[in-house]
DNA sequence: CGTGTTATTGACCAACATCAAACTTAGTGG
DNA sequence: CCACTAAGTTTGATGTTGGTCAATAACACG
């Protein structure tokens, strides 16, 4: 994928998303040790019970949290993009509640907790900022609440992409008229909590309805307009967003075309 | 209800189950400034629009945030006890994706957002405190999230009861063989995502199986150890109550007494 | 080309929702 | 203390969404 220059210039820029940070948090954040590990697709980097050591930082690939229940099912609780950090939790809560896996090839970059801790005490802000990505992650976390415990299969297919393709055209991760989203059917029911097939029905009708078009994993968008209509989305709990210039996707070109 | 004694001691107080506050950061615990507000049952204390200035210590009573999806359907996001701080976020971000509500009579300690900041930069470890009350409320949100993703309504009452009567517990707000928990079958369903139906068979079922014995709101255990079977539930993901003694409950008296 | 993963289909079924009515309970005012 | 009322709970009948099972088709990769 996209390989990214250097981690300490992603997680500044990510920083820079949630809100301006000090010199002194700059100048910290650049000086964290980092080692980078590179990740196979569809592996774990920490397991459920796993306690690790160090926090993530995204750098590149498509990440999850899950957790199994019941045995047998598998729960998606989050995707996790470049520039996330997934695990900030494990710097002040040993207990980890989830497992963090890559769905594709990927890349994070370790910080060592003690050093993470001590960039904090020297750039309060830091902690800030870093404190926000949390609310961030959290806001996320109740939208899929909200969908998947009131929304229909089809509503929440909607949101998903409605959701994920915001997130990921923030990082240049999309083109205008559609994205790659990197997930397998399995995939997109274990985070929806719907079944492989009822997944691919509904997708089906997105299709009939003619709000996507799919080829493949790369899915394109007809008429981003009913599709936030279709999944009852409000991208408003996106907050990590908004400090870039809000990215307000019309009809793509062609439909737009035929209007004029 | 519990009438609290003292609004700065309940925040010490939850302060200390997360971790150790420094003597700094007790003291500046002690001495935020606190406006006391009561809320009637059913009153929301922060719109899903509104953006609060302060941020809100539950004193006494039962809260929820809770939003509407679609118009028309409630989803309960999380419950709320004293001593937690549900809108800690609005410290950081003007946004809010959720509205605050209490349930029973309540009220809330309203904290300006200026000395709550002022607080921090004092004591670094009480923003690191409060940072871990975010922690905590996020491990509860992704329980919900899986719950009611993957598990069926009869596990998914089963687990809400064992997590809600264990917070409420590690607050004294229960006794040994049962508890009380102010909510409507159709707040059960909101919280949920089920319809009031459902949830009241579900609760019948619960009854006949002999897992639950209610008298009104009040519902009492007659095997814990089964109820946390049947709702699939391992509670090692609320850790702001692990610094207490573990609340492990046994079967109620009579049951063991039987037994022996 | 095989081989394994992913996508798709059909038939069937279970869980849960909806609708509408009756019943209980807790308050409230007389 | 007794209607009266409104909110909450319970029930039955019925419909729908989405799950399960099992087979087939389409890809992707070595």
């Amino acid at each position: 994928m996209n390989q990214t220059a250097d981690p300490h210039e992603l997680l500044a820029t990510r920083l820079r998303a949630v809100g301006p940070p000090s010199g002194t948090a700059e100048a910290q954040a650049h000086q964290l040790p980092m080692r980078v590990l590179h990740v196979p697709p569809r592996h774990d980097v920490v397991r459920e019970d796993g306690r690790l050591k160090e926090c993530c930082l995204i750098l590149d690939g498509f990440f999850v949290r899950h957790t199994m229940v019941g045995g047998d099912q598998r729960q998606i609780l989050s995707f996790h993009l470049p520039g996330d950090m997934p695990n900030l939790h494990s710097l002040h809560i040993p207990e980890t509640d989830f497992a963090l896996g890559a769905l594709t090839a990927g890349s994070v970059a370790l910080i060592p907790q003690a050093a993470l801790r001590a960039a904090i005490d020297k750039a309060p802000d830091l902690g800030d900022l870093l404190w926000r990505f949390t609310f961030a992650d959290a806001a996320i976390s109740r939208a899929w609440l909200a969908s998947v415990g009131r929304r229909s299969a089809y509503q929440r297919v909607a949101h998903l992409f409605c959701e994920t393709f915001m997130r990921m055209r923030a990082l240049g991760l999309t083109d205008e008229a559609g994205f790659m989203l990197p997930l397998t059917q399995t995939e997109l029911a274990d985070a929806l909590g719907l079944s492989v097939v009822h997944v691919n029905r509904t997708l089906q009708q997105l299709r009939h309805e003619g709000l996507i078009v799919s080829r493949g994993r790369y899915h394109g968008f007809t008429d981003w307009r009913r599709l936030q209509e279709a999944g009852d989305f409000d991208g408003s709990y996106l907050f990590q967003l908004e400090n870039r210039p809000l990215p307000f996707v019309e009809p793509p070109v062609r439909l737009r075309e035929q209007v004029s």
